[in-house]
DNA sequence: GCCAGAATAGACGGATCCGTCTAGCATGGT
DNA sequence: ACCATGCTAGACGGATCCGTCTATTCTGGC
């Protein structure tokens, strides 16, 4: 299933076949459509576990005693730290979103990630934000996302949580930038 | 042409096979394959015109006499006029790159696109904008049009048209900002 | 030991898709 | 009239992909 999760995420989900999945696991073919009955069955499930990932990784990089802006800076960078990994290939959400528009399934699943993603947000803004300011953070979280992926280049993901900062406090931001691999 | 624009964008590029391009089109397979020898310079061509209507309604849209922040908000409301018509599909270049991942020739004009991107948002910010300036307004944008793929509510563009306003006022310092859109 | 249930390997059908190729038709210049 | 050129329609091959199915092997409970 782990590898099922590197293949969609890296290759792409249609790009990567069911054959190459079962190759590359190991596991008959029969087995695979015995526990998914379908691609489209396996598909959530790889977006499911991502998104279980994605929350546990965001919940554990988490200080819920530092400030807003602190946790604000920690969340952002967590697209950082994979883009300098060289492991970043986009949102999952994004990408099955644009590669698969309709598929129900799949929308449902986005659907709960993006009201998850809400919801941390505002768990990480405390009682002063807003529900524009929960927007605004998202759009910020969505383009950092998406310049990250077309550029490769962290920079704007420190850009982007500037921004978020500045939208907690109107001015005047902490910079903490984030260490680089020489 | 417009009808291979449409199908690609609408329809995603590699749901859309040739054969339902010369259908719609009513041309024949051999003209296809004379005209562009692969489907990979259909996508390219189409690319290049989703990059020149893109730039042409920007440039007819924008007025250089108003201010920065009048300007970027036609700007960004280019983007919520596509997605109140309903024909807002998300940017037909993250959908190639996402779709498309290791297609070269895809690739460079998406790298030239952003190009013009980063020369468009500088031009519109003026000789204040700091190509910091410019690199947070791009992210706004990429923003913008993520999540106006996703939720498909414009009020999120205009939350990142606000903050790309904000990032005038913040940084532009020399020249004095004429009037403030509430 | 025995047997039901599950896993394995892989063939298979139906569908799709890309790109080539053949064969016929139109058009236009000379 | 004649021929070259480009278009049309569509078959075709090769490849891929999804999902089913068969035949064989493994495993665990009694």
């Amino acid at each position: 299933m782990a590898t099922a999760r590197r293949l969609f995420y890296t290759r792409g989900i249609n790009a990567t076949g069911i054959d190459l999945v079962i190759a590359e696991v190991g596991v008959a073919k029969g087995s695979m459509y015995h526990h998914f009955g379908n691609k489209q069955a396996l598909v959530v499930a790889y977006l499911q576990q991502e998104e279980a990932t994605w929350k546990a990784a965001s919940e554990t990089r988490d200080d819920p005693r530092a400030s807003a802006t602190e946790r604000l800076r920690v969340f952002f960078d967590g697209i950082s730290v994979d883009v300098l990994a060289g492991t970043f290939h986009g949102c999952p959400f994004m990408n099955a979103a644009i590669e698969r528009p309709d598929d129900l399934g799949v929308g449902q699943v986005i659907a709960h990630y993006r009201e998850a993603l809400a919801s941390h947000i505002a768990h990480l803004l405390g009682e002063d934000g807003s529900s524009t300011a929960v927007d605004k953070v998202m759009v910020l979280y969505d383009g950092a996302k998406t310049s990250a992926k077309m550029t490769r280049d962290p920079a704007l993901v420190e850009l982007a949580a500037d921004m978020a900062c500045e939208v907690v406090h109107g001015h005047g931001s902490t910079r903490r930038p984030i260490a680089r691999k020489g």
